[in-house]
DNA sequence: CGCGTCACGGTTGAT
DNA sequence: CGATCAACCGTGACG
């Protein structure tokens, strides 16, 4: 796996590892900033994050609402929505919005909301509705747990941005950051079916920043 | 000077 | 099991 994988260090004094996604706080953290009117210039400097990707990843989640990296890796020789299985479902949304941080579990919407608004904005959403009980139980138990992004990011983060990433709260090992996890893009039902294993709940204290109601709105645009 | 875009080198994960 | 390969990643540079 990674070979003692630390990240590099880019122009701008910013930490980071090639080929792999920035960490979750620091999307996170960009999409916030962007809210609250900061220039995306701005964002690269304090951020330390090129700009290039600051604008990528601002582009992406106004176009998609989403925070998290794309899909990475597999094979997609054939995508699920070819071979019959729509995209996605209204519990499928809310699993992400939980997923993404966009609403806690508090204020999330109800499936049958989602699944209306969906139903009113798309029209025809052929709903074969299979709401498999089994999925929660069976592929927890049987498939192996979230696995934690391997990044082994040494405590060499931007020692002006210390106060971001590191929560005393989040039980953190000594050799990993548990904020970042293994996000599920949520290709389609199967794909969720399969992959059922994230947001373990212990580290969602840090509702501090408050986010994006706009993430929300992107989904749900009566609510 | 800001920002959209893309080649580059890299990693991942389903087939 | 290992190899393949198409997806994505962020950086850096160009325009």
């Amino acid at each position: 796996m990674q070979k003692q994988n630390y990240g590099e260090v880019n122009q701008l004094g910013g930490v980071f590892v090639n080929g792999r996604p920035l960490p979750n706080a620091i999307r996170l953290r960009i999409v916030e900033l962007a809210q609250l009117g900061i220039r995306p210039c701005d964002i690269s400097r304090q951020l330390r994050v090129s700009h290039g990707c600051v604008s990528k990843i601002l582009a992406r989640y106004n176009e998609t609402g989403s925070i998290l990296p794309g899909a990475i890796g597999g094979s997609k020789r054939e995508s699920d929505a070819e071979r019959g299985d729509p995209g996605i479902f209204a519990w499928e949304i809310r699993d992400r919005l939980l997923a993404d941080g966009v609403c806690d579990k508090y204020n999330v919407p109800s499936v049958s909301s989602i699944s209306r608004i969906l139903r009113n904005k798309i029209g025809n959403l052929s709903q074969p509705n299979q709401y498999e009980s089994s999925k929660q139980g069976s592929a927890q138990a049987g498939l192996s747990y979230n696995h934690i992004y391997p990044y082994s990011y040494p405590n060499a983060m931007s020692p002006t941005s210390a106060k971001m990433g590191n929560h005393p709260g989040v039980p953190m090992t000594a050799g990993h950051m548990s904020i970042s996890r293994a996000w599920p893009s949520a290709h389609t039902v199967s794909n969720i079916l399969g992959i059922r294993a994230f947001m373990d709940s212990s580290g969602e204290e840090n509702n501090h920043f408050m986010p994006c109601e706009k993430g929300l709105c992107v989904f749900t645009p009566q609510l």
